[in-house]
Order: C-alpha cells, then sequence, then structure tokens
DNA sequence: CGATACCTTGATCGATCTCAATGTCGGTGG
DNA sequence: CCACCGACATTGAGATCGATCAAGGTATCG
C-alpha cells in the first residue's frame, strides 16, 4: 500500500474542478456542469514514466508529453501538456507518456460529440484548444528551424513559464517545472548534453535557471533577448526578399 | 491588360466548386449549398509573391504558404497551402503569401461562425481541419528535430505527394510542385545550398527529382527508405459526416 | 544582350553530435 | 553508518553535418 499512495489528488466533483477555468469545459455554465459527467466515463492515476493509452482526456494533476518515436529509435518529443490540457491520442503512432505522477478525466469521444453538437460553444472550445497546440507547434517549429541551442532553450522556458502563469501556477520569478534534461533536448531536437550545456550558459549568464525540478526566471527581458522573442514587429525593408515570381 | 489576365480560374459557384469535396465545406449537402454563399464575402486572384492579407479563406487554385520572420531577419515557413485548403491569418505575426499565381475565396468570420453553430458537422469539419495541420506539423517537427537534411527533404516531398493526390493532382509517379529550393530551405530550417544538395543527393540515387515545377517518385520504397516513413493510416476525424438533409 | 531569378558547386568554418568520463545525490541493503 | 547503486547532471575532445562565403552556371525576359 504504501507505493500506492499518492499525493496527487484525484479529479472530484465536475462543480469544483480547479482547472475546468482553463479547460475544454470552461464554457459549460455552472448549471448545465451536471452534463459534463455523461462525458466523463473515469478518472484515473499514473505513475510518472507510465504511458498513457486512454483516447481523450483531460490532464487534472501533473504534467504529461506526447512523443514519437523516430526510425533510428530516438524520440522526439511532440508537445508537453499542462493541468487543464484536454489531450488526444492519435493513430499515427504518437504516444502519450505521465512525466510526473498525473490525475486525469477519461472522455468518451461519442459523448464528447455529441455535447459538441448540443452546445455550439464547446465545439468552439474545443477548436480554440486544437488552435493554441497549433500556435505553440509553429513556434517550436520555428525554434527548430531557425533558432540556435541557447535560443530554444530559452524560448522553451519562457513559453512553459507563460502557460503556467496563465493557469496560476508560479510567478513572475520563475514556477515548478519537472522536466528533466532528456525532455528538454528530445523537444528540441538536442543531443542531452548540449542541452545541459544550453541550460548552464543560461545559468551562467544570469537569465535563467531549471534545477531541481525549479525554473527560476533570472532576467526576463535578457532571457526574451536571446530566445529571439519579437515583443515588436521587427524592420523589415531589409529583410532578404523571397523570390517574387 | 495582358498582364492582368491569368491562367489562373477564379472561384465560381459553390454548387459546382471543384475543390469542395477536399474542403470545410465538403459536409454541405448539395441541396444547402447556398448557404455557403453567406459565408463566402468575395473572391480574389492573387499573383504568386504577393501578401494575402484576409483573415479566412478557402484556397481555390494555384498554391500558398505560412511564414513567420526570425529576429534575425530570416524566414521560417510554417505550412504550405493547398486548393481546398482553409487558411486562417492568425494574430501571432505569421503572414500568408501566394506561392504561385492563386485565387480564393474570402470568408466571414463571423458568417462561418454562426453557420457552425447551426451545423455541428461543419464545426467538426473546421476542427478536423486543425487536427490535420496539428498532424502536419508535428511530422515536420520531428523531421527538423532528428531527420538529417536528405531525410527531411525525402519526407517533405512525400508529405506534398501524398496531399495532392488526395485531392486528385498528379499520380504515383509524380505532381507539379512549385516550390523553389528556397521554399523547402526556410521550410526544412536548411540553407538553400544545402537543400540543393539534399535534392541532388535524391536525384543522383534515382529516388526522387524536383525540377522545374515537377516533382518525380522515381522510387518511392526507397525514398520512404531515407524519409524514416512510418506508413500512417488516415487521421480518424472525430466525426465529420454529412449533415443530414 | 544584359538583367534577373534561380540553381549548382567548392572551400572553409562552426555549432552540435558522439563518445567517454566524472560528479552528485538520494535511496537501499548490509 | 557505510558502501553501493541508479538516475541524472556535467565536462572534455574529437568527429560531422550543415552554414556561410564565394563563384559560376542556366534560363527567361524585356
Amino acid at each position: 500500500m504504501s507505493r500506492n499512495t499518492s499525493l496527487t489528488p484525484l479529479p472530484g466533483a465536475c462543480a469544483a474542478c480547479a482547472v475546468r477555468p482553463f479547460a475544454l469545459f470552461r464554457v459549460v455554465p455552472q448549471a448545465r456542469v451536471g452534463e459534463i459527467a455523461r462525458v466523463r466515463t473515469g478518472v484515473r492515476l499514473v505513475r510518472a514514466g507510465e504511458a498513457i493509452r486512454d483516447g481523450v482526456f483531460t490532464l487534472y494533476a501533473g504534467w504529461a508529453f506526447s512523443w514519437t518515436a523516430t526510425p533510428d529509435g530516438r524520440r522526439q518529443v511532440l508537445d508537453f501538456h499542462l493541468p487543464g490540457d484536454l489531450v488526444e491520442r492519435t493513430e499515427d503512432g504518437a504516444e502519450v507518456e505521465a512525466l510526473t505522477d498525473a490525475s486525469f478525466c477519461i472522455l468518451s469521444r461519442d459523448r464528447l460529440c455529441d455535447f459538441m453538437a448540443r452546445e455550439t460553444s464547446l465545439a468552439l472550445s474545443y477548436a480554440d484548444g486544437l488552435s493554441r497546440d497549433r500556435a505553440r507547434l509553429r513556434e517550436r517549429l520555428t525554434s527548430l528551424g531557425r533558432r540556435d541551442a541557447v535560443g530554444r532553450v530559452a524560448h522553451l522556458l519562457i513559453e512553459l513559464h507563460g502557460r503556467l502563469l496563465r493557469r496560476g501556477g508560479g510567478d513572475a520569478k520563475g514556477a515548478a517545472v519537472p522536466l528533466k534534461q532528456a525532455h528538454i533536448a528530445d523537444a528540441l531536437g538536442l543531443s542531452v548534453e548540449h542541452a545541459n550545456r544550453a541550460l548552464a550558459v543560461l545559468r551562467k549568464d544570469g537569465l535563467a535557471s531549471l534545477q531541481k525540478g525549479r525554473l527560476d526566471i533570472l532576467d526576463r527581458e535578457g532571457l526574451e533577448e536571446v530566445a529571439g522573442w519579437a515583443p515588436l514587429p521587427a524592420p523589415q525593408p531589409l529583410a532578404p526578399r523571397m523570390m517574387a515570381g
């Protein structure tokens, strides 16, 4: 039994759900929260490192990530999932794995569809989630395509910090971030050793520090600088013009 | 006027639309095609290289692509858009540009929302499109993260070939692909020179050839081999059926 | 013809990978 | 308490892939 207990809370009643304000069902008015229960087919608790095979679920506590294996046996992390995120296991060979001990609500795909059919706002909330996923992937793609290792790591840290802040985790100074260096490397297309060196640079330069599950933002502005974060639209006249025809 | 004429056709009546079977409105039954007209606010023809500033549109003829500028003035191509694709200009600084001469139907975001609110299957079709975008971005992310230059190019060529085949363009032997090497480089995080060398390898090895706007698949199996291609099952849409009635 | 856009090739440089140790820390069994 | 172990982080040195720089080459078009 000692090993079956966990400090990770299980999801409880939807009406009091702490992550609903950030989740798919945020659009459901309090009066109709009962209908959510018919979509939820169960709750589950998994240990860090366990694969999650349920098709559709809302992460309630803990982190998870989606990844895919490359033909040469390495892996690419596709996205990190935070509490409140709707996660779908797709059929394309990508896997979902708990990054920490985690709990979540399993949803019925069919009943979710029915609910969305009755509630347009819910369908739009679903689409909104997909849109955000897409935006995040575009950012990451830009990182892998055009940023160096330090820039990629800085960018990822800023992104995660923002996502956590938005759901009330951490503060401007930092947040709990349980990533190992291997997760960062696999997400950013780097070797673990190089991810380590990039983090060391950020630390040495007093920009950010990720250690023992804690992210500290030491110099937000400097961090954005090395991330190539464009707060203002950059002047474009000199940008290399693409082919015109 | 010689320069204002174009061989690129403008979209005509929705009822006879050639790309509708692959587009957002594929779920609208013939009997209700008239309702689409109220969503369409106009049609437009643009030249290759022109920026497209309309917020939401369905590409009818020609190719386009979305891209974003990096702080150092280079650019990252985020996605290529083919006839039938629904394209949204997002607020995040990404731009959309016509890759060839192109025409499209401009949609009203508000009226599209109304239509989706009335017709769940349309909302699901919209979500399905977002899902596919996401799947494509995940594939590309894996490419940039874990494949070498030749693998990335091979993978992109296979992807484009598949997308074209699905909408009736080209055949197993190849298809019209108007990409310049600079597009490929900017999409895959490579320099133009290296993209060129990767294409040269594929050509020399008799796997594929991209020249003068034409993609030839010379050895599909070998191409998949170097791409590290895992044949994926068709994405399972959440539920896009034809609208009843 | 000259200009422009695009493609191709070669040489050098550099960021990142790979391989190989070493370090640290928490736990665990003796 | 100590010795050991496994998981993770760190560091160094050499090898590589792809970027960059620098020319040419080709085709199209006015």
